[in-house]
DNA sequence: CTTGACAGTGAACATCTGTTCACCCTACCC
DNA sequence: GGGTAGGGTGAACAGATGTTCACTGTCAAG
């Protein structure tokens, strides 16, 4: 038996369980009486960089474990099934999120961000933030509304553009708390 | 010290160590000097249902480590996080992917979805298939070009159109191959 | 002051963990 | 046939792991 054809069992158990399997399990899995022989296919699954191990030895799921295949520009199409071996995957939510305990998702309302591909009905993932740098775009609480625009400095001033010609920017008379930073937009589209 | 007031950091150590910490590493993270208190620790984040258990009594993440708080719109603001608890959360990735198997992640080059709020350098989700239904936007291959445009279906008639005045409406002559189907659109900012 | 709840210490324990050793068996090559 | 590499067995071991016990100090309520 090939060392890869238990992989996806390992893969598949890490969904379900939610972390490694020790070698005892394994061995189970794979139908070995010794763990020795888990050791061993665990050596190679280390070797083709399928897993990984930690300092102590435990084993970490490594970037296969996430369920995204990367594929390149549209341009240059979708390959056929069979040859999807060697495609680079990433984990959607580590790859978007940093900080999880300060991220939301909003959805937007209006279409003062049009021009910057912003729509009524997206979302956008706001990570939680007091501070901003020119270009980003904010949401912040500007003389009592909650607006999302683009977060500029010039000098002392502070403007709140939007992306969209038929809507103002936005000068703060009193109050500006810029209270989270757009991170991403994501918009589906019903199946 | 509120037992709470550990739990960021417990996240964070699953986040970069891939795995859950044990009640050793626990102890250290909080600054404790006997296992027994981050064991009592541990039963408090157990009973708030903030990490799970399995078992053999190994810590799991629990869908906290994984879900993204909800709010409403833009323009409700964003509340303090005192206020969180009540909210609603999703998981990023069940809730945009239906089909794991059959789902990638594409690169787009290229202005003709502009007016459709898909700008060069976007990541599209697409769901591989090979049907579309008037209005998807599909990634196909047309006379041995890979494209993605929206599709129609004009009584007999086929059309591939762009969301973009400047960029012509394709009319496959010989050959016309849907390979997937765009699920989501997703625009991640420089931080 | 007394009481009780709470949080943390220190130590112990049975079990589980990754790792390693010697060994067996089979398949293949020269 | 002889040799060798590879995959598997079985057993062992040191260290790590979750759990538990008795105990100490603190602090607010009565």
């Amino acid at each position: 038996m090939e060392p890869h054809s238990h992989f996806p069992a390992i893969v598949a158990f890490y969904r379900t369980h939610r972390r490694m399997p020790t070698y005892r399990e394994i061995m189970r899995m794979a139908g070995f009486r010794s763990t020795n022989a888990a050791a061993k296919l665990v050596k190679k699954l280390l070797a083709a960089h399928l897993i990984q191990q930690d300092d102590a030895g435990r084993l970490l799921p490594s970037r296969y474990f996430s369920e995204i295949r990367l594929l390149g520009t549209v341009e240059a199409g979708i390959p056929a099934p069979a040859e999807e071996v060697h495609l680079d995957t990433i984990n959607l939510e580590t790859h978007l999120i940093r900080n999880p305990q300060a991220t939301y998702l909003l959805r937007v309302q209006g279409e003062s961000m049009i021009d910057a591909g912003i729509l009524p009905g997206d979302a956008v993932l706001v990570e939680r933030r007091k501070e901003a740098k020119t270009g980003d775009i904010v949401i912040a609480e500007v003389d009592g509304e909650w607006t999302m625009k683009v977060f500029r400095k010039r000098g002392r001033r502070v403007l709140l553009e939007p992306a969209n010609p038929h809507f103002p920017t936005i000068v703060p008379k009193q109050h500006l708390r810029i209270a989270a930073v757009v991170i991403a937009v994501i918009r589906t589209y019903p199946t």
